[in-house]
RNA sequence: GGUUCCGUGGCCGAGUGGCUAGGCAAUGGUCUGCAAAACCAUGUACAGCGGUUCGAAUCCGCUCGGAACCUCCA
């Protein structure tokens, strides 16, 4: 049988060409995609959260197609420079400082952080994780590489790209980010330790380490640390070769992170890296931007537990997927709470129906064209990633479920098994949701305890006793848990 | 200031030359002891002003507003 790729041929906006473009994986069957993780200074930023569960939608879905999938995601431990300057530090052996910490103490922290708020998220890990200290051998490589080439010069112990050769010689710096070199060179700020620069649009490969940098390694060039851009050059090549299918990233990574990271890619190997650039879009808060400084700013854990002064409450963090995927990953999404609060409703009506669907028995027809609305859904997701227009159509499927009766449903066994499998792959195995967590021991003892309760309401009502049966729904709704007297009997929703 | 992008009904958010996206909220109805849930019905929205076109929310121009990048940032 032809696996499901070849039936649901994936569409992609390439943010290298500005184009959507016939997704053709370099090997066929297999995807090597890279995107770059996040720097463990500090706290996962909610911005972050977004674009890696962007990228994590799109792992599943290529799994889920049928590729074999290698997804390399780095941590950014060695940190980057904070300017350009002669003297710039590290910002983990800044904050290490600061804290009296090792900074390798301070990275894991914060990766561990880091670990904790993308499993909550239900993104699954990348297949392989691999960190910027942990491959300086590779990165001198590269530099020692591009040196030899002639795109790069040494300055006072450290090395610098040559932009400006590097474009006389037939190279496009500014192809991504659509820059121009002139303009770039005018509108650069002077900073300190510009002179050790030929132009000021030149960037570092490899810095020299004043004597209180903590972060070090020997390089023949200096005692120093990587320039800003090598790692994902260097890993990249390393685990998914000199051309790969997907580079993805945050749209502020697209200048100059990325820009530099071509041209190191074509000075050392002859080849841009990926096919393939992707940009996820950012998030604002209250039509803001987030920052810190005005308060308008919240962490992935506090919109969890709630405890953040522009929240009511907490989001389970599936409602939270639910509404990063109700938007496209190309656009700026408002975080607000008014905007969690309807994402709630409709991840819960989404669930609640699957959860009934489970239930309803076959008839002898289908009145529902379940291959077509398959099809609908897999289109959807096969031009560019479209998630938002997925859930539309799987809340058609709800109206469908929910309008069954008699706990019937319109369909053949065959049709009601297909539309089973598929709500399961769409909702939990791609957009990644999942049910609210709680032990089986602890739901079952629930449910009896539950089944007590409505029994002996049941009585009350039988009775006509009102105010008994209205007293014990309302001490429910209050302890969160919600009665719903139906046709068949009374059933609870927590 | 430069580069790029966006502005959709009460809110969030797809679409991007002619055909109902969807969710939430609201109103009416069905059901119910009453609720809740669910279902049915109801909104002729596309920042403003011009232009192109048989036809524009969708293309072009200007104006206003917002965002990202130009310095580490998803």
């Amino acid at each position: 049988m032809d696996p499901l790729y070849s039936k649901y041929p994936i569409v992609i906006e390439n943010t290298l060409t500005g184009k959507k473009e016939a997704f053709i994986p370099v090997s066929d069957g297999s995807v090597g995609m890279y995107v770059c993780g996040p720097t463990v200074y500090s706290d996962v930023h909610l911005g972050n959260a977004r674009t890696f569960t962007s990228y994590d939608f799109m792992f599943r879905y290529f799994r889920h197609l049928g590729y074999q999938v290698r997804y390399v995601r780095n941590i950014t431990d060695a940190g980057h420079l904070e300017n350009d300057a002669e003297e710039g530090e590290d910002k983990i052996a800044k904050k290490a400082r600061m804290e009296q910490l090792e900074p390798m103490e301070i990275v894991q922290r914060y990766t561990v952080d880091f670990h904790k708020v993308m499993e909550k998220l239900n993104a699954l890990p990348p297949s392989i994780e691999p960190t910027a200290t942990g491959h300086i051998v590779e990165q001198i490589q590269m530099i020692k590489t591009i040196l030899e080439k002639g795109w790069a010069y040494q300055s006072n112990g450290s090395v610098y790209f040559d932009v400006e050769n590097y474009n006389l010689k037939g190279g496009d710096y500014g192809v991504l980010s659509g820059r121009k070199l002139e303009e770039l060179q005018a509108g650069t700020r002077v900073l300190d330790g510009q002179e050790e620069k030929r132009n000021p649009a030149d960037f570092a490969l490899w810095k020299k380490a004043s004597p209180a940098h903590i972060m070090r390694w020997p390089s023949p060039w200096s005692d120093g640390f990587p320039g800003w851009h090598l790692e994902c050059s260097a890993m990249s090549t390393k685990y998914l070769g000199e051309q790969f299918d997907i580079h993805g990233g945050g749209m502020d990574l697209k200048f100059p992170h990325h820009e530099c990271e071509i041209a190191q890619n074509v000075a050392s190997s002859g080849h841009k890296g990926a096919q393939y650039w992707l940009h996820t879009n950012m998030l604002t808060l209250n039509g803001k931007r987030m920052s810190k400084s005005t308060g308008n700013t919240i962490l992935p854990n506090e919109l969890f537990t709630g405890e953040n002064p522009l929240l009511v409450k907490g989001f389970n963090p599936s409602t939270v997927r639910f509404f990063m995927m109700q938007a496209h990953y190309s656009s700026i999404l408002d975080f607000s709470n008014d905007a969690l609060m309807a994402a709630e409703k409709g991840h819960d009506k989404l669930l609640g129906a699957i959860e009934t669907l489970k239930n309803l028995q076959p008839s002898k027809t289908s009145t529902f064209h379940i291959h077509d609305w398959v099809d609908r859904c897999y289109t959807a997701l096969s031009d560019n990633f479209n998630s938002p227009i997925l859930i539309s159509h799987l809340f058609e499927a709800v109206k469908f479920i929910n309008s069954s009766t008699d706990s019937t449903i319109g369909l053949t066994k065959d049709d009601l098994q297909l539309l089973i499998d598929k709500m399961n792959s769409f909702a939990f195995d791609i957009l990644g949701l999942r049910e609210q967590e709680s032990s089986d021991a602890h739901k079952e003892a629930l449910n009896k305890a539950m089944d007590l309760v409505i029994e002996l309401r049941a009585k009350a009502r039988e009775n006509k006793d009102w105010d008994t049966a209205d007293i014990i729904r309302k001490q429910l709704t209050d302890a969160g848990i919600q009665l719903k007297d139906g046709a068949e009997g009374t059933s609870y929703t927590l």
